[in-house]
DNA sequence: GTAGGGTTAG
């Protein structure tokens, strides 16, 4: 048995050994470790301010487990060790091992310190409601709060405020207590009114009030005070707000100017906060990695290419801060800065050139790929990445969508469900395009009614997605009805309504909802007016279509553009005003491309201008000789008035050129003329008589019946423009009309601009049936194979 | 308390 001396002695010995211990230090464990198996072997019983310090050493240096263990084998730990070891496992994120130490400790073994760790844990934790109700209970026993509680408990608070009394009520117990003048307590406060100010359900105007207040009252402010009461003015829209507030600020604080330029940012005023960031330069506040990429994105989103280009040579030059967080951070926003410019190349780069990369890297890298369209490599570089979250999944299944893998994309979506996923907003958006694209009504239908049940349809752009996706499955009612029920639309709403009713041969709807938007104090953007344009040239409203092209500079300052041009000589071909298109042509600023042609040419053929499409064609086959879309329309042309040695010529031009794809007209398999427009969505002068053969048609479905897909078309159309209206949806009508035309037995291949839409399987599949018939239709890469009324897909070479 | 990666319309 030792004596009491020898045992102190000891106890300083061990007590000066596990000072030199800094716990943040990877080598004070094993230090610790030495030092605690000596106690062990010694027959030293450890105790008091011995024990906290090895618990602290242990859980500091991610050894919890060593930690509890001497937890255990004390016979009575004091309420130090409690502490420590609730703050431990509310670290790590496990507040039910932190409450069980909590709930078996004695009332009076408890403090304020104690309550505190457990409060933390708590709000560390995002349980606000948990922390509050702790500290009710600890002032019911009569614990006093002191600053740390009430900055743990207003942190707390903050997640979930959203009444004007809580704020009051925490503030006057702040008072009360007599922490009103503790910097971290009034920070903390100062939060608490800005994030109930962002509640929907209070008055945000008076809220930022009460914290302007409280943040001019206070005695001293620091870098927190002046970029919370920032960040709230950002956060309710006020950006005037919080640049008066930075305006007054005389202290250099770069953390309150990269919240100013942030709020710019995120609020599409990219010049403000560029403009912010030359200041900031100018007067020498510290630039940092969080000014770097809210401006290198402000470049990105705002149109700022060579400013961004510039920033990133700045910063190579200049090796600024090379450090880690600095460079993962910046070389992310510089990724999508390259992409969204259309450098793909110069993004990977970049990106291949990072030593460390995270998620947001993989993720920015992946947006390029997919956003270039060059989905292998997308596929390629998804197949490889580390980890994936939410946003990789989203941007990979609107990727796919956009790029036409529709069924892909809806495969996707289900998997990421299956792994565990709830989807975004985003992630439904992505797989409602994908139905649209696979012209899939039934899982459009099916998405729509989850979407109702979750209460997710209410959302922006689930409804624009929703209003597109409706249309292009022909089902217009639909996507007015839901473009009718979103409570906020926006102009990418409007323009997909727009197009709903120009795809489907309202014109004049599509113009007076055109107008009607104009009337609401929307502003029309560059796709508006591409839409509105189509819209007329798919009517016959050539008049208007003028006035809506000359209005777009005049009245709303948007430079045409070359996709622009197009619509306008597609509107005047179409309608056979050939000198009109030439004139178009004429006035051009700048030299005109292979789309100002190919609509030319797309024109001539419709109406059998041989001279200028022959033209038209030459220019193309100039400016690429490869393109296969050329050598189609101008075999279309040819046989569109029989000239059928003309079509074989230009056949035989191709194979010469090597150019590989076949024409895409089906004269080669059915010698039927008629087979010819059908598979386009042109005016064709016999157009007309499709529309018997409809009425035939529909009347023989539901003999069988079916109810036939054409129905809309038949008793929705405007009187005035039938024959606009059935061209514009020949693409459906030309499955029936040709089917019908066929001798028996034959095999039909639709090569172009056919979009297998919901309604278009579905009388593929009557006709396979009925008719008895195989039916091969190809879809871009796609091929669908109809007989005896199934359809098998698969991928055509 | 500040940052970087996404969506919908033609």
């Amino acid at each position: 048995m030792r004596n009491a001396i020898d045992v102190r002695v000891l106890a300083n010995r061990y007590a000066a050994q596990l000072q030199l211990c800094c716990p943040q230090n990877p080598s004070s464990f094993s230090l610790a470790r030495t030092v605690h198996a000596h106690m062990i072997v010694s027959g030293f019983k450890p105790r008091g301010h011995l024990v906290n310090r090895l618990l602290d050493i242990y859980w500091k240096s991610s050894n919890l487990v060593y930690a509890r263990q001497l937890f255990d084998e004390i016979p009575n730990p004091d309420a130090v060790a409690r502490t420590t070891l609730i703050t431990a496992y509310s670290n790590l994120g496990n507040l039910n091992m932190a409450r069980e130490i909590f709930n078996g400790t004695p009332l009076n073994m408890r403090d304020t310190i104690f309550y505190n760790a457990m409060i933390t844990g708590f709000s560390h934790n995002v349980d606000g409601h948990s922390a509050i109700g702790l500290f009710h209970a600890m002032r019911r026993s009569n614990f006093r709060p002191d600053d740390f509680t009430f900055t743990s408990v207003l942190s707390a608070l903050a997640l979930i405020v959203d009444n004007e009394q809580q704020c009051g009520q925490m503030h006057g117990a702040v008072v009360k207590s007599g922490t009103g003048l503790v910097s971290s307590v009034l920070n903390a406060l100062l939060s608490v009114y800005v994030k109930c100010a962002s509640s929907p359900l209070v008055s945000s105007s008076s809220l930022m009030a009460s914290a302007r207040k409280l943040f001019d009252e206070m005695p001293q402010r620091d870098e927190l005070t002046w970029t919370t009461l920032i960040t709230g003015y950002v956060r309710n829209d006020d950006l005037n707000g919080a640049r008066e507030l930075l305006d007054t600020m005389t202290e250099k604080l770069g953390v309150a100017w990269n919240a100013m330029i942030s709020g710019y940012v995120h609020h599409g005023l990219f010049e403000d906060a560029l403009t912010l960031f030359r200041k900031m330069r100018f007067l020498g506040v510290e630039l940092d990695e969080f000014t770097y990429t809210s401006v290198i994105s402000a470049c990105a989103n705002g149109g700022f290419f060579q400013l961004g280009k510039e920033l990133h040579a700045y910063i190579l030059k200049n090796e600024l801060n090379p450090n880690h967080d600095f460079l993962l951070s910046v070389s992310n926003s510089l990724i999508t800065l390259y992409w969204k410019y259309g450098k793909v190349d110069g993004a990977r780069h970049i990106f291949y050139e990072m030593p460390v990369k995270d998620i947001v890297s993989w993720n920015a890298i992946l947006s390029g790929y997919v956003n270039a369209g060059r989905m292998e490599e997308a596929k390629s570089f998804f197949a490889q990445m580390p980890e994936k979250n939410l946003l990789t999944w989203t941007v990979m299944i609107s990727g796919l969508a956009q790029n036409g893998f529709g069924e892909e994309g809806l495969n996707l979506f289900n998997r990421m469900r299956l792994d565990g996923y709830e989807p975004c907003d985003y992630a439904f958006a992505g797989a409602i395009t994908a139905c649209s694209v696979l012209g899939s009504l039934e899982n459009g239908r099916q998405l729509h009614a989850q979407l109702i049940h979750l209460g997710h349809d209410s959302s922006l752009s689930i409804g624009n997605a929703m209003i597109s996706m409706y249309a292009r499955c022909g089902v217009v009612e639909a996507a007015r009805s839901v473009f009718l029920t979103m409570p906020f639309v926006d102009s990418v709403s409007w323009n997909a309504m727009i197009a709903a009713l120009g795809q489907h041969g309202h014109g004049v709807k599509a113009t007076e909802l055109y107008e009607q938007m104009l009337k609401e104090g929307i502003l029309p953007d560059r796709i508006t007016f591409l839409t509105v344009l189509s819209a007329c040239s798919h009517s016959g409203l050539v008049e208007e279509g003028r006035r809506y092209f000359n209005s777009m500079f005049e009245n709303y300052g948007i430079t045409p553009g070359e996709d622009h041009y197009a619509r306008m000589i597609d509107l005047f071909c179409r309608a056979g005003k050939f000198s009109d298109a030439k004139n178009v042509i004429d006035s051009m600023p700048c030299k005109p491309g292979a789309p100002i042609w190919e609509a030319l040419l797309a024109g001539c053929r419709i109406h059998g201008n041989m001279d200028l499409g022959v033209e038209a064609a030459e220019k193309l086959f100039e400016l690429m000789p490869q393109h296969d879309g050329t050598y189609v329309l101008l075999s279309n042309m040819y046989a569109n008035v029989g000239r059928w040695n003309d079509v074989a010529r230009v056949r035989k031009l191709m194979r010469d050129r090597g150019v590989k794809k076949e024409p895409a007209c089906s004269w080669t398999e059915v010698e039927n003329k008629v087979h010819v427009f059908l598979v386009d969505d042109t005016v064709h002068p016999e157009v007309l008589s499709v529309y018997n053969y409809l009425e035939e048609l529909s009347l023989e479905m539901k003999k069988a019946g079916y109810v036939p897909d054409t129905k809309y078309v038949l008793h929705d159309m405007e009187s005035e423009h039938k024959e606009y209206a059935l061209a514009t949806h020949s693409e459906r009508l030309a499955v029936g009309f040709g089917l019908m035309k066929l001798p028996p037995g034959a095999t039909v291949r639709v090569f172009k601009n056919l979009r297998i839409c919901g309604d278009c399987h579905n009388a593929f599949k009557f006709m396979s049936k009925v008719v008895r018939r195989e039916i091969v239709v190809r879809d871009g890469k796609r091929f669908h194979h109809f007989k005896n009324g199934e359809c098998s897909c698969g991928n055509y070479w």
